[in-house]
RNA sequence: GGCGGCGUAGCCAAGUGGCCUAAGGCGCCAGUUUGCAAAACUGGUAUUCGUGGGUUCGACUCCCACCGCCGCCUCCA
């Protein structure tokens, strides 16, 4: 079976068939840059990482555009409507340019910490008026679009698909709107795609109709289309930005180019909090940083970035998914115990050398034999079962599933010291597709020892170690007990063992 | 008011007509192990899927009603 995706323009569940036969061109709508990043952008960002993962997996070649949005953003689409970024921007004291710059990079210092692959290209809006204004050019040429005293509209009566995407049509929309309707417009479903600046405007810029600034929807018809055609395959991006933003990009797009703009639309459900949706505007958000540090009030510990990554995967992108400090300390537990049984089976393939059986003098019998064909098997139906799940439009909950199988694997083989290397090699192999590739959950640090300062720390502990071991040795449990507590309230676990003890970080 | 979605164990969550007397995770309980722990392994933890009707040989899954919750219709991943 091949991945099947539900495509929120036709509200199905669809094959996905890409328009070339091995490339995938994937457009998702990047953050606006005026604050740090938070749980909801790891939700969305995460999901769609694990989309263009798989998609790789799968064999595409994938080119993966998320924009940078810059400039244009605002407030709100009435009169007094503000640049979010210049706001920002003055509140800090900085040049709006300078202010997007340091939140463009917060931002990627935390996707990468997520274990997001960067997209091929993230075009900034800012660097792209001259094809925003050749697209409004194209707009008024056409008759899809009016100018007004600087200002330029679309005109939703020319455009009888305005709607197609977020289901409603012009008359329903009138009736709930809430915002003013400029009284620029001709009709009030109209939107602008090119507003007139104020002589204090910072972001402006020279165009056929003054000076001006490109409005939002616009950004992400114009860059979509540059770097991946029109159509091209897969829209992604939040929900809540079906409509307006989504519908307006369609809208442009379309009545400019006559031809499809997206063939499907993958759309991610929000993180909520307490039962609220998680935004800037509600002021409600932890941002990525803050669970990083566990920072904030709502948190009861500092958790590891994958525990976020493993949080967010545990339900499905279509779901919303709502925020508590148990959730995400229930999914660090479960990200632990997976990152400590590939770090195990790892510590224990580097300890062996190749060809060899696990231990010195155990050959592996025929009996072992026939154990590791079952185990291949098993590997081979994990395998299935995950691609099964990830194929039903990502099910990424059994998808993890099939990573707790392989782990409950792993921690019996370990247990079993005439499981000879290769079947190590094997499970190995399928973590690394598995849970690396494709989830991104299991990394490569999951083997390495890590950098200078964990091996001082680790001389450190381990002198505790030796400290504790004479005690033992000697049946004062008491002190023994002592430095195990003490190392736990530092943050330290120490575990006995066969082998002696091991020590590893909460 | 319009449009869309959700309600499964203590918590998170998959399943959406018979393989469900319902995956998986967290938590909890017991056993193995341990000086005691921790970790790991083994077993247990929903006869039931918001409530009430209906359709069907058969419903968690379809239909209707009701209750509760959420998103969008300004900005938001």
């Amino acid at each position: 079976m091949d991945l099947q995706l539900y495509n929120s323009l036709t509200r199905r569940t669809e094959e996905f068939r890409p328009l070339l036969e091995d490339r995938v061109g994937i457009y998702v709508c990047g953050p606006t840059v005026y604050g740090h990043a938070h749980l909801g952008h790891a939700k969305s960002y995460v999901s769609f990482d694990v989309l263009v993962r798989y998609l790789r997996y799968l064999g595409y070649r994938v080119t993966y555009v998320q924009n940078i949005t810059d400039v244009g953003h605002l407030t709100d689409d009435a009169d007094a409507g503000e640049d979010k970024i210049a706001k920002a921007a003055r509140k800090e004291r900085k040049h709006p340019m300078e202010l997007a710059e340091y939140y463009t990079r917060s931002y990627f210092e935390d996707m990468d910490k997520l274990n997001c692959v960067r997209p091929d290209i993230s075009p900034r809006a800012s660097g792209h008026i001259i094809e925003q204004i050749e697209l409004v050019k194209i707009l008024l040429e056409k008759g899809f679009a009016y100018e007004v005293n600087g200002s330029v509209y679309f005109d939703v009566s020319r455009f009888p698909d305005y709607g197609k995407l977020s289901g409603r049509n012009v008359e329903e929309m009138l009736a709930g709107a809430r915002v003013e309707v400029s009284p620029e417009k001709r009709n009030p479903a109209d939107f602008a795609v090119w507003k007139k600046a104020e002589p204090n405007h910072i972001m402006q810029w020279p165009s056929p109709w003054g000076m001006g600034y490109p409005c939002w929807h616009l950004e992400c018809s114009a860059m979509s289309t540059k770097y991946l055609g029109q159509p091209f395959d897969i829209h992604g991006g939040g929900m809540e930005n079906k409509f307006p933003h989504h519908e307006c990009e369609i809208a442009q797009s379309e009545a400019a180019h006559g031809v499809q703009f997206v063939r499907t639309w993958v759309h991610n459900n929000m993180v909520t909090v307490d039962g609220q949706k998680m935004g800037k505007s509600l002021g409600n958000f932890i941002t990525l940083k803050e669970a990083f540090a566990g920072t904030h009030e709502k948190l009861s510990r500092a958790y590891e970035p994958l525990a976020v990554r493993q949080l967010v995967l545990s339900s499905h992108y279509r779901s919303p998914l709502d925020f508590s400090d148990a959730g995400l300390f229930a999914a660090h537990s479960g990200y632990q115990k997976i990152s400590e049984a590939v770090r195990s089976l790892r510590k224990q393939l580097a300890a062996v050398p190749q060809g060899e059986p696990r231990v010195e003098g155990v050959p592996p019998s025929n009996r072992g034999q026939d154990a590791r064909d079952t185990i291949l098997k098993q590997l081979e139906e994990a395998k299935t079962k995950f691609e099964e799940a990830m194929n039903d439009d990502l099910n990424t909950s059994v998808a993890l599933s099939v990573l707790f199988d392989l782990v409950r694997l792993t921690n019996s083989l370990l247990e079993n010291k005439k499981t000879a290397r290769e079947t190590l090699a094997a499970v190995n192999e399928m973590f690394t597709k598995l849970g690396g590739d494709v989830l991104g959950i299991v990394t490569e640090e999951s083997a390495q020892a890590g950098g200078v300062d964990e091996k001082a720390l680790d001389k450190l502990v381990g002198i505790l170690i030796a400290q504790r071991a004479e005690a033992r040795k000697a049946k004062d449990f008491a002190r023994a007990d002592a430095i195990r507590a003490k190392l736990d309230e530092a943050g330290i676990v120490l575990e006995d063992g066969p082998q002696g003890t091991q020590w590893r970080s909460k």
